[in-house]
RNA sequence: GCCGCCUUAGCUCAGUAGGUUAGAGCGCUAGAUUGUGGAUCUAGAGGUCCCUGGUUCGAAACCAGGAGGCGGUACCA
């Protein structure tokens, strides 16, 4: 049965979490980092590399130990035994260059930074082990001003990258006035920690479980439908019910913050993040008519963030190519991190920052189809005759010297199968030149769109092969002005 | 990490109460239509039926373990 004599050849498959990209998409993802990286630019931040390794200890708590070093993070062992891991962010790493660099930075410090960044779990849909991410961060100014410029930029990062105005919101609280929260609830004491991440956990939950959800959550516990059961914080009815209140404080028509206010009234945290929103409302020129709301409901990261916190989402459900609701998760976010820079240096050092995940955008633009048609490939010149292939290559520069993408065919196929090799290659034009053309000294241009566009109601190919409505012949000394013309029709 | 479902051709999927040469559509390759892609016709290639082990005269099918995928959930800088 088993098959004598066969090899076993590696299977040819990407690592999971990990693709390849090709074409097009990698043109669209450069645009879209260009154009974002453009708006940070014009805001006055200067670009930052850093390495895609970093010692393990330099990027925060994940300590490798010898259980499970790869937990969340890909690390590995120099062979100076010291542990190394892949970033997981830039922030870190920012962090890290400027507590190496501070005495002759400029302060504040403004930079930006556009990379691969890389985490080890569990992939899914617009969700990948390796991703983009396009960060601008203040390093060096307190708030609420570098706060409120960074949120204003947020905006128009997004907005440039190709998402209307009205596709989504960029959503702002304070960690402060959760502090202030917990004081209201009894948890703002030492030892309540455990239970403040355990609902701040729940808190964040609120959009995807709903308030029935993070009733359970705060309450006694949860079963989700696959049967797994979630403890749950086990606070009293009633600081429940100021819970929901506050993650309540954003609906409806009324103001938010007005609403938190009355919550929280009387907490010293809770006073002084409500103050932070409000300068930083006051800070943003045209306020109103941009996609910003308060809204307290968001929490993100519950480790490091001390004051404002920002948070991008789209504002309808972005479904999948089976009409299904995708859980894509936010497109980017941020905050201010005060202490993070103290790791290295004792001091603390006032910062902010922001972060695109470019990876989940683009997906999620894909998924949108609002990044337009398919990006056009390069013109085709055919390879008709072996011994012209000199004046073939003399056709592609002219294009390339004009500023068109032009290529001649390579492969040893005839002519059927060279038009469909531009045909796959999705090019615009082909130009041809066989025997006949050169003995008129002229060439054809083949419009393959126009083609592709006509053949819809083409039914008798005969007629069609004939008329070969879609081309027309032009003088050699033409070129560059017969395909130019040709490709601007398509527009 | 936990729970559930799934894995047969490049893709989408049939299939058999365990029984010789495992199928379809699309795609691919080649040819026809006398130098023309998308139409039509003809032919062809391509499969360790996810892997390993077990039960059996016989396993793609049944059992166990593993891997991968999907969905949920947990964690998430």
């Amino acid at each position: 049965m088993a098959k004598k004599n066969k090899p076993s050849r590696p299977k040819a498959r990407t690592p999971r979490g990990f693709s390849d990209r090709l074409g097009a998409e990698i043109i669209k993802e450069r645009e879209v980092l260009a154009r974002i990286s453009a708006v940070y630019e014009s805001y006055g931040f200067d670009p930052l590399e850093t390495p895609a390794f970093e010692y393990t200890d330099a990027l925060g708590k994940f300590l490798p130990d010898v259980d499970r070093p790869n937990q969340g993070v890909f690390s590995l062992q120099d062979d100076d035994d010291q542990w190394i891991s892949l970033r997981y962010d830039l922030t870190a790493p920012l962090a890290r260059f400027v507590a190496q660099n501070f005495d002759p930075l400029p302060k504040p410090f403004r930079r930006y930074q556009v990379g691969p960044v890389w985490r080890n779990e569990k992939p899914g849909p617009g969700r990948f082990r390796q991703f983009t991410q396009c960060d601008a961060d203040t390093v060096g100014a307190p708030a609420p001003y570098a706060d409120a410029e960074i949120c204003a930029m947020f905006c128009d990062a997004i907005e440039a990258a190709g998402v209307a105005r009205n596709e989504f919101t960029v959503k702002v609280s304070n960690r402060k006035i959760v502090d202030g929260l917990f004081e209201k609830i009894g948890l703002a004491s030492e030892e309540k920690w455990e239970t403040r991440l355990n609902v701040m956990r729940s808190m964040d939950k609120f959009d995807r479980l709903g308030e029935v959800g993070v009733r359970h959550l705060l309450g006694g516990g949860r079963a989700d439908e696959s049967g797994d059961y979630t403890d749950g914080a086990k606070l009293d009815p009633e600081h429940i019910e100021t819970v929901i209140a506050f993650l309540q404080s954003a609906e409806g028509d009324g103001d938010p913050l007005g609403n938190i206010e009355k919550l929280i009234t009387g907490t010293k945290s809770g006073e002084d993040g409500v103050a932070e929103l409000n300068g930083i409302k006051s800070a943003i020129p045209d306020f109103a008519r941009r996609p910003i709301v308060i809204d307290c409901s968001v929490i993100r990261g519950l480790e490091y963030y001390t004051g404002p916190i920002f948070e991008a989402d789209f504002n309808e459900a972005i479904l999948d190519e089976k009409g299904k609701p995708v859980q894509i998760g936010s497109l980017g976010g941020g905050g201010r991190y005060d202490g993070l820079v103290a790791r290295f240096k004792g001091v603390e050092v006032p910062a902010v920052g922001v972060s695109v995940g470019v990876s989940r955008l683009l997906t999620a633009l894909e998924l949108k189809k609002s990044l337009g048609a398919n990006t056009a490939g390069p013109v085709v010149i055919l390879a008709l005759e072996k011994d012209q292939m000199a004046s073939y290559q003399q056709m592609a520069m002219e294009l390339r010297n004009a500023g068109v993408r032009a290529e001649v065919y390579l492969g040893g196929s005839n002519f059927a199968k060279q038009l469909k090799y531009a045909d796959k290659r999705s090019s615009p034009v082909a130009v041809i030149q066989g025997p006949d053309e050169r003995g008129a000294g002229e060439i054809t241009i083949k419009d393959l769109a126009l083609g592709a566009a006509l053949s819809k109601d083409i039914e008798d190919n005969k007629a069609w092969r004939e008329d070969q409505p879609a081309q027309f012949s032009a003088p050699r000394g033409d070129l560059v002005k017969a395909v130019k013309e040709t490709l601007a029709r398509e527009r």
